[in-house]
DNA sequence: GTTTAATTACGAAGTTTTTCGTAATTAAAC
DNA sequence: GTTTAATTACGAAAAACTTCGTAATTAAAC
C-alpha cells in the first residue's frame, strides 16, 4: 500500500502523466502553462526531484528524457482519500461520503450510479 | 465560503478544539502527545501563529490563554473535500465517493445511511 | 566540423512550515 | 514581598517545497 503523499506540484505533474501518458519535460510544462505560468526549469527541477524520490522513472530518447509515473493513479487516490478520512473525518468513509454528497449539487443520474455501486457492495457483503 | 487551507499541524489542533471545545495550550499539547511527541513551545508557537492568522481567537484566563477555533468544522471539511475533489478527482463528487466506498470495507448499516441520504437529495432534486 | 537550438544539470535563493531554546511575564504559594 | 512554577513571547534554526538563472551538454542543421 502506498504511503508517500505527493506535494501539490508533484500531484499536478502526476495528473498530467496519468491522463496524457509518458511525457518529456516540455510537454508537461506546456500543459501546466495552460493553467498557470511556470518556468521551464521549475518544472524540470520538480521532475528531477520526483525522479530522485522514485516517483517518476525516465528513459533517454535522443536529447530528451521521457518520464513515466511510478505511482498508480488509483493507489494515490486511495491514499489521499484515506489521509483526508483519517485527518478530518475520524476515519469514517461514510462521514466523508455524506459530506461530499451533501455539500454539492449532484445530479440524479450520478446519484443513481452511486446507489447501484452501493447495491453491489451490499451484495458482496452478504456473500461473505 | 472558506478558502484558507490549514496546514497539517494546524488541522491537528483544530480537530482537538472541535472535539474538546476551547482549550489552553497545555491541554492541546497533552492530547497531541498521546499520538506523537511534540514540544510544548512548538504547540504554543503553532497556536500563536494560528491566532495571528485569525484561525483561532483567545481569551486571557488567569495566567493562561483559552483558545477557540474560528474556523467551522463543517466549512473546513467542505473546503478540504472540494480541494481534494478538484485536485485528484477532476471535480467529480461521484468519482470521489465511489472510490471512498470502493476502497474500504463499509458495513451494510452504513451503506443504508448513505442510500437514504441519496433518496433525500433525489427528492429535493425533483422538487426543483 | 561549426554553429545553433533544445535540453539537462547544478546550485542557490525565496517561501512556508515546523521545531524548539531561552528569556520574560504572570500569578500562586510561601 | 520573595520565591517558585506555569505560561507566554520572541527569535532563530531546521526542514520541506517552490522557483529560477546560468552553465554544460547534446543532437540536429548547416
Amino acid at each position: 500500500m502506498q504511503k508517500y503523499k505527493p506535494t501539490e506540484s508533484e500531484l499536478e505533474i502526476l495528473q498530467i502523466l496519468w491522463s496524457e501518458g509518458d511525457c518529456n519535460v516540455k510537454q508537461i510544462n506546456d500543459i501546466l502553462n495552460q493553467k498557470r505560468e511556470v518556468g521551464y526549469t521549475t518544472t524540470l527541477k520538480t521532475m528531477q526531484i520526483m525522479f530522485d524520490k522514485g516517483l517518476l522513472s525516465r528513459e533517454k530518447d535522443k536529447r530528451t528524457h521521457i518520464y513515466k509515473a511510478e505511482l498508480q493513479k488509483e493507489d494515490t487516490e486511495n491514499m489521499m482519500i484515506s489521509k483526508l478520512m483519517n485527518s478530518v473525518f475520524e476515519g469514517s468513509a461514510v462521514k466523508l461520503v455524506m459530506r461530499a454528497l451533501g455539500s454539492q449539487k449532484t445530479s440524479t443520474e450520478e446519484l443513481e450510479k452511486i446507489k447501484s455501486l452501493i447495491n453491489e457492495i451490499e451484495k458482496e457483503n452478504n456473500n461473505q
